[in-house]
DNA sequence: CAGCTGACAGATTTCAAACTTTGTCAGCTG
DNA sequence: CAGCTGACAAAGTTTGAAATCTGTCAGCTG
């Protein structure tokens, strides 16, 4: 349809992008989004060896731009306990703002997700990094005494995953969720604080 | 197939379980139900009013089950934090343990219990009231120092849900899994400790 | 007459044939 | 001659007609 420019591996992605916004996980095809770019279907096969490739190469794309605005490095103000918390509530209302906002999105990022392991897998280590970099903040300014910050950060993450992993969208719509989140931060914020 | 005592509550729920462990949740019928106990479907209708009653019945039986053998007072020996660590052991233990050893059966499990929000929802509170009860034992004897130990049961249980809840099923093949509990566990008991 | 049966309507599921999609590649085209 | 096309085989999905299932109830039976 469009008129084409270069075939990139970015025009193809946003194509892709768009063709499963439309028409959801279950229905885009290949062929879809090749009629989307005006080529022929075996030009995206140029660029992406398989359609499983270009689906992990979409979720990579959404989950990287997920993480960017919660680096920790955009908010370093105050005690580290609240810096934790205001990034646990940051990465919830994410996730929970999307999946209310926009459910059918949301289904198609989940199932996206839930298929490409490695990609999420990459994803979850740079969440748990972020995490780390603030216990480890922490942990300078005497506010926090873990031994290992990035195994605490990684527990904090798997302690939390009900807050922000897509399979518990369900319980979502409850309206304790922000409390409830908070009561799990002030348990793991305690529990990292130090013993004087 | 049974020649048939009395149709009781109990006789029916003991064949749709046998039905559901054979066929699947995807296959098991009312009919399928009612010949193995050697009466017709109409029959099974006069003890339940619908199919999905009865389903729900089978995933309460079920969950009283597992929950039973976890009553914290079966297990009062040592520091509050010790026997929190046992108890959560043991629920994964059991979720992880079925899972592994008969994935089928656990699916159908999984699938039921996603069913029946009803149930599940007691389920939950069942297993909160027993993580308070530890708690609280733990308030009692100065070991803990939360101000409200059924909140903080709650939170225990939310931020373990990644080592019992079913969804999460798919994690529980990683080794690490075990000492991932570990580390979430650590934080939670330090949290809850007293401030001194 | 309490409890079960079996025929029934409407909803749901199955199954196989028709169609669509994936992934490849020989050859066209600018 | 780099990059695209389109025909193709194998795999997977749709479709709709037939079969099965759910839930009800009038009437049978011990």
């Amino acid at each position: 349809m469009t008129p084409a420019a270069v075939l990139t591996e970015e025009r193809i992605l946003d194509a892709a992008e768009d063709v499963l916004r439309r028409f959801g996980p279950a229905k885009a095809t290949v062929v879809d989004v090749a009629k989307a770019l005006g080529v022929s279907h075996g030009s995206v096969y140029r660029h992406f060896p398989t359609k499983v490739a270009l689906r992990d190469a979409v979720a990579r794309r959404w989950l990287d731009r997920l993480a960017g605005p919660l680096d920790p490095a955009r908010d370093t103000e105050g005690p580290a306990a609240e810096r934790l918390l205001r990034w646990l509530e940051r990465l919830a209302a994410i996730k929970q703002g999307m999946a209310l906002s926009d459910p059918e999105l949301f289904a198609t990022f989940s199932q996206l997700t839930a298929e490409a392991r490695e990609v999420v897998d990459a994803h979850v280590a740079r969440l748990a990094a972020q995490l780390t970099e603030i216990i480890a903040d922490g942990v300078g300014t005497g506010e926090f005494a873990v031994e290992d910050p990035s195994t605490a950060g990684l527990a904090v993450l798997h302690a939390t995953a009900r807050f922000h992993h897509p399979l518990h969208a369900a319980e979502w719509a409850d309206p304790a969720i922000g409390s409830e989140l908070r009561e799990v931060w002030r348990l793991l914020a305690q529990g990292l604080a130090a013993r004087p």
